[in-house]
Parts: C-alpha cells; sequence; structure tokens
DNA sequence: CTTGACCCTGAACCAGACGTCAGGGTTTAA
DNA sequence: TTAAACCCTGACGTCTGGTTCAGGGTCAAG
C-alpha cells in the first residue's frame, strides 16, 4: 500500500526546500513525479530515499552532476552493461577514497595542533595552532 | 635568505591561477603582500605554505568564508585568548569528523554493492548496482 | 628602442545551486 | 462559500568562486 505525497510533505519530510525539489527534477535528479488530476506532483515512499541519497551524495562534495550521472545509470539500465555501471561506480569510490585521505590529513594536522595548544585565556601571541597554519599549514614538527 | 617572487610565480608553483590569487586576497585570505617599486605583489615562501592549506582546506569542503575564519585568527592574535582560538579549532574538527563519518558511510555502501556487482558485459537490466541505488540508496542487506 | 612576457586595476561575465516573485489554479476547514 | 494553505509555471535574483576583458604600465632581451 504506497502513500503518495503532494512536494511540500516531501519537502518537509526531508528537510529540503520545495523549490530545491523542483529543481533537483529539473536537473534530473529526480525523475519526473506521477501528477494529480490538477497537475500536482504526487511521489511514493522510494522518492524519500532517493531525496535522502542526494543529500548524503552532496554533503560529502559530490555536484549535482555528478549524482545525476549516478542515478542516471538506474534510467537506461537496458542499454547498459553490468560492466560499465560497476566502472563508473568504480571511479565515484575513487573520488570518495581521495577525499577521505585529504580529509584525515586535514584532521590529524588539526589535530595535532590543537591538542598541542594551552588553551589558556592568555593572549594568543604565542598560540601554537596559530603558528602552525602560518608557518607549516599544519605540521609542527621541527622548531 | 628569503627569496620573493612576483605573482606569477606564486601561480606556477602553487597550481593555481594568478586571477584566484588576486581574489583571495581580495577576500581576506592573503593578506596583502608587500609590493615592488613598480607596484608588482611580491611574496616570500611562507605564502606558498598559506597557499597551499588554503587548497587543502577548500579540497575537503570549506568555503572561503571558514578558510578566513581561521586565517584571521592570526591576523588580531593579540586580541585573541589562546581559549578561543582553540574552541575554533575545535569546532572545525568537529566538522571535519561528521564530513569523515559521512564519506565512510558512503564508501562502505558504495564498496558493498559494487563488490557485489558480477561487472559482466551484458545488459544491466538486473545489475545489482542500479538495483541498490534505486531501491536503497546503498545499503542492501534485506530481500 | 621596441617587442614580448609579465604585472596592475576595475568591471563585466559565468556556472552551480538554489530562492523569490508574479500571476493564477486547488483543497479543505470553518 | 470563502479564507488559508497548498500547488503550478516561468522568469528573474542571489551568493560563491572564480574567469575574462579593457586599458594600461614594467622590464629584459635583441
Amino acid at each position: 500500500m504506497t502513500h503518495f505525497m503532494r512536494i511540500g510533505e516531501l519537502a518537509s519530510k526531508t528537510g529540503i526546500s520545495v523549490e530545491a525539489l523542483r529543481f533537483y527534477e529539473k536537473q534530473g535528479l529526480l525523475k519526473t513525479p506521477h501528477r494529480s488530476d490538477a497537475g500536482y506532483r504526487l511521489y511514493d515512499e522510494k522518492t524519500l530515499k532517493q531525496v535522502s541519497f542526494i543529500l548524503k551524495a552532496k554533503a560529502v562534495g559530490f555536484s549535482l552532476k555528478d549524482i545525476a550521472g549516478l542515478l542516471a545509470l538506474e534510467v537506461n539500465r537496458e542499454q547498459e552493461t553490468c560492466e560499465s555501471v560497476k566502472n563508473f561506480a568504480q571511479s565515484k569510490l575513487d573520488e570518495i577514497n581521495a577525499k577521505l585521505a585529504e580529509l584525515q590529513r586535514m584532521k590529524d594536522a588539526l589535530q595535532q595542533i590543537t591538542d598541542a595548544c594551552c588553551g589558556s585565556e592568555k593572549s594568543a601571541v604565542h598560540c601554537t595552532i596559530l603558528t602552525a597554519l602560518s608557518e607549516d599549514e599544519g605540521e609542527p614538527e621541527h622548531h
């Protein structure tokens, strides 16, 4: 028993604006939904998950175009080979891994200098964080 | 012995455009550099590291405004307390950790469905990747 | 002493990712 | 049956992060 909702409900359930949803549709991220007699968009539960996928992908730095690429695979399933789909997914995976590595490096660097900072209420003239940032952007091993 | 370089050299060494460098300066990401008699910008080695910090921060999803915030701490060092600097850094660290976790979830999900895909040269009608994306956006545990 | 590579400023322009507004139907609760 | 709350389309506005352009100096080599 599938429950259909209008765009406002989808918007409030996903925490995204109605305008953004219509925009995603225009960009090909959401396929054109069913319409009520009055012309209102009607969405099913699946769309909820698709939207949350889009949001997650966005949150980790993929562009709408990237996401459209991933989702587009679904559309022309019959034209695609399993191989090409897998290759595409793998290249996205490579991108994710690159971002992960970069983030991890930043984290380590920022963590190190944060740990080394005294955190006192005194003036930050000699603050190790600032020193590290301005001199070494995050690898405070010497001097 | 500090070697001063002009904007073109800084650009080629950092792999960023001259225009972008001037733009960063306008946005307060790079402090106004020394000028030659002719009015040319002159940068020292430290700037090289600052730029690479900016690039790394950008690469992991921080906006120019975020980065300006971090770098701005450097400017009014004497007005800032070590405590506030550390707090700011910690909140950035929290953001990084959140991104890291989200990326890791995406990676795991994508990795799982990619591993499960046969990768054959046949039509992708029954491709597990596409099925997973359209139904469950990446967690293929049931049915 | 001029040509080519480099630098300057300011303004205009651009893509991505939406938000807003005008003008107009629809649904529903009172 | 009417007001509030919702929905539609299409056009235009906005912020970010730059790039391009116009008009013009500077400097080293030939």
